[in-house]
DNA sequence: TTCTCCATGTAATTCGTTACATGATTGT
DNA sequence: ACAATCATGTAACGAATTACATGGAGAA
């Protein structure tokens, strides 16, 4: 249930039609929750549905138009009730890590390639995120917000370091020079 | 695509039923690829359907019987394929970040409690898997199958690590003490 | 006999993915 | 006029979750 809050905390962040949503949820928030234009536009015709949200209104409403929506106190409160509620975290679940188990039964041919393949896109990613910490959080930012966002940027970073560096002790444990 | 393969990486290890399956996925490759009771039936299914696995012959087949599974030829041929072949990383995809993302714009009331509580699931995760450690991973192990083993419960002992810290660390960036 | 496990399933729903369809706008 | 692109959707399928159903075996 958490596509449904990923798009009003967008929405609230700023009103918006559904390409936009799709296209902020390509970075930002949809660097730790992704969606396809497909779920969003399923998700906001549900939230309208609800009364959550509700459609500006459009001089010619039609198809192939552009339709933006902001978020209604119903969907406010829902978003507040959702973000405090207790969830339990989620299992880990990585097919990397599962082929490396099979591995050790029918042998490591042919792994070897995208465990690199894999670290460089770490490393990629690692580069990206840095690169959005230095532009967006110079130090010195004080106020809440941007503590919070802060903090979960530093996940995305320390997530990718970690990747980044379990992969390069990996291969070498291997005996996989690392190229 | 990546339950299937758990399961017939699980039944080389050893020939099982699928309630003992369940068991297994409750810890062991559970820890990197969880699956539910009704999950697992309904791929063994498929399995045996699309020739992969066979049930062992039993004296008598019925309902509420014990069936233990094997993997054939095919199966193994398969999962070999299913490792060497290359997969992207899935993107993330967290609530929790999600939520504090959300607490940027609704506010923080009620989420300091659950941060403290995943801490505290992450701190009992990360001992149980140095438990294992200790015990299955005696130091001087070479076989590239314990390697192997190895590696990834390095990984999951390494991410429990990333998220305790990471917890402590917010807390501490959010004014609020670790009790 | 009834209760409790063990063991194997079915059914319904939701969520995510892939492929396709349709209208509106802008540039050449 | 045509093509490319913007924008909003539909349809079909597969995977995961939740709840429920059925049968057998042993213990009180």
């Amino acid at each position: 249930m958490s596509l449904p809050h990923a798009i009003l905390t967008a929405l609230l962040e700023k009103p918006s039609s559904g390409l936009e949503l799709t296209r902020r949820f390509d970075k930002s928030i949809g660097y730790f929750w992704s969606a396809t234009h497909q779920q969003i536009y399923r998700e906001l015709g549900r939230l309208e549905r609800e009364g959550y949200i509700r459609a500006l209104p459009a001089p010619t409403p039609a198809r192939g138009q552009k339709k933006e929506y902001e978020v209604l106190p119903e969907g406010r409160a829902e978003l507040a009730r959702w973000t405090a509620a207790s969830q339990d975290p989620k299992p880990l679940r990585d097919p990397l890590l599962l082929r490396l188990r099979a591995a050790a039964v029918v042998g490591t041919d042919g792994i070897e390639a995208d465990l690199r393949r894999h670290l460089d896109l770490h490393r990629r990613q690692l580069a990206e995120y840095e690169e959005i910490e230095k532009r967006d959080f110079p130090p010195g930012l004080d106020s809440v917000e941007d503590r919070l966002q802060h903090v979960v940027l530093r996940a995305g970073i320390d997530l990718e370091t970690f990747w980044a560096r379990w992969l390069e002790q990996s291969l070498e444990e291997l005996g996989l020079d690392l190229s």
